[in-house]
DNA sequence: AATCTTAGCGTATTTTTTACGCTAAGATTG
DNA sequence: CAATCTTAGCGTAAAAAATACGCTAAGATT
């Protein structure tokens, strides 16, 4: 494939698990007969190839590096900094590894939100708190921070906390996503009468099993009847 | 200035007068013993330069072309469709005019509201109302419809209402834009009773004049005061 | 059997939103 | 110059939403 050496797209895919939010970084691959210096994580991103559209290649991308599939990408920035591919090591691996020459390279940036759980993610991912990140390659730390600011502005109008829930779900669960990612606390019993008077989330025949106290009913988002309406959780 | 033949800038530039929004847009340039064919109008925008940061570029650009200084651009968009510069005349038309091979062209849309009045542009500039804008060239009627949507969803919870209006300004005058931009209606005995509440709008001892009938009370508005809490308007 | 934790429903109070009545000020009209 | 027209500007009442918090229930743990 045909890569463009100009523009690149970086994905910053956010999962949940035991109640804090999640990045997914891949291990710089190695270098043939070249010592690998500089910094050991990444987000998942390349080089666009020529005769491809962004989005496209952005999961294509994603594809490629991690296994992850259909996933709703949203483009949410750009970063053009001349000087961002920093240090001079760091330039070199991508210079090698991509295997056209490199210069300048603006990256348009995109970010997702998955289940951890029943995503089949390829080796070399690794799912990593947001709240302490080791230090990224190039500007990938800045670009994961801008991820974060857009997902908490689309968290309140948005259904995307559904996106980070398994199919079944208890009203505990949702709670806790909106209290960790808004970093805000809320009254249960306020929260639960809320959500019984929308539609679209419905109560189902289950309740959740092995916890230590009284088991909660299972709920499931009915994407259907959100649409409908589209009003919001909190 | 050394231009970068891959990565360009747009400006979206939203303006307020008799009741309709407006975009402000340029007359492509004529290039020497060329006859100008394809579509006639565009957005400010150009190829960036190659040690230029995309935000630099931007207001840059839009000083050189429109004569407009110290306007805030936000960055909202990329498009990167590799067929996105058609038809072929008017790419030959860049291609002359930027001086340098020009194949594909990934673009950076920045957009921002100002006063029409008291902006000072060049000629060759036209103020457009934006609901029915001509065939501009290469993708710019999307580009513009997509800064709207970003415009509309800013205009609720921050001021932006207050670039489009002059300093003093009725609130005749502020409901008009809210409900002109969002596309709804207000009661304005609530609306005004929603003012009254906010510290930050500030009524001054004058009065419009020269309207024909009960002239109203002009009001100012005080950043610093908002600043402090932030309380959307509507 | 007592205790602990979270689930889950309810009521009272406050705050915000909505609907709409009414007077006031100035320009316009016959 | 009085009647009329338009928009300004204040108020009250009802409806809806947000907040605070009491209480019982179900299952696990001790």
């Amino acid at each position: 494939m045909n890569l463009n050496p100009h523009i690149s797209v970086d994905c910053v895919i956010f999962g949940f698990s035991e109640g804090t939010l999640k990045v997914l970084l891949i291990e710089r691959e190695k270098v043939k007969g070249h010592q690998l210096r500089g910094h050991r994580l990444k987000l998942p991103g390349s080089l666009i190839s020529e005769q491809e559209d962004l989005d496209t290649s952005a999961t294509r991308t994603l594809t490629e590096l991690t296994g992850l599939k259909d996933i709703f990408l949203k483009q949410y920035a750009v970063f053009g900094d001349p000087q961002r591919l920093k240090p001079p090591e760091d330039l070199e691996w991508l210079r090698r590894t991509s295997g056209v020459k490199v210069d300048r390279v603006v990256t348009v940036a995109y970010y997702s939100l998955i289940k951890i759980s029943d995503s089949a993610i390829t080796e070399k991912t690794i799912w990593h708190p947001v709240d302490k990140l080791p230090e990224l390659i190039f500007d990938h730390n800045h670009i994961v921070m801008e991820a974060l600011l857009n997902l908490r502005n689309e968290f309140r109008d948005k259904p995307l906390c559904f996106e980070l829930l398994p199919k079944k779900f208890t009203l505990r669960q949702l709670q806790d996503i909106f209290e960790s990612i808004l970093n805000i606390t809320l009254d249960s019993r306020n929260f639960r009468k809320k959500i019984r008077k929308l539609n679209y989330l419905t109560a189902l025949p289950e309740k959740e099993k092995n916890v230590n106290h009284k088991p909660a009913k299972l709920y499931k988002f009915d994407r259907h009847r959100y649409e409908k309406n589209e009003t919001p959780l909190i």
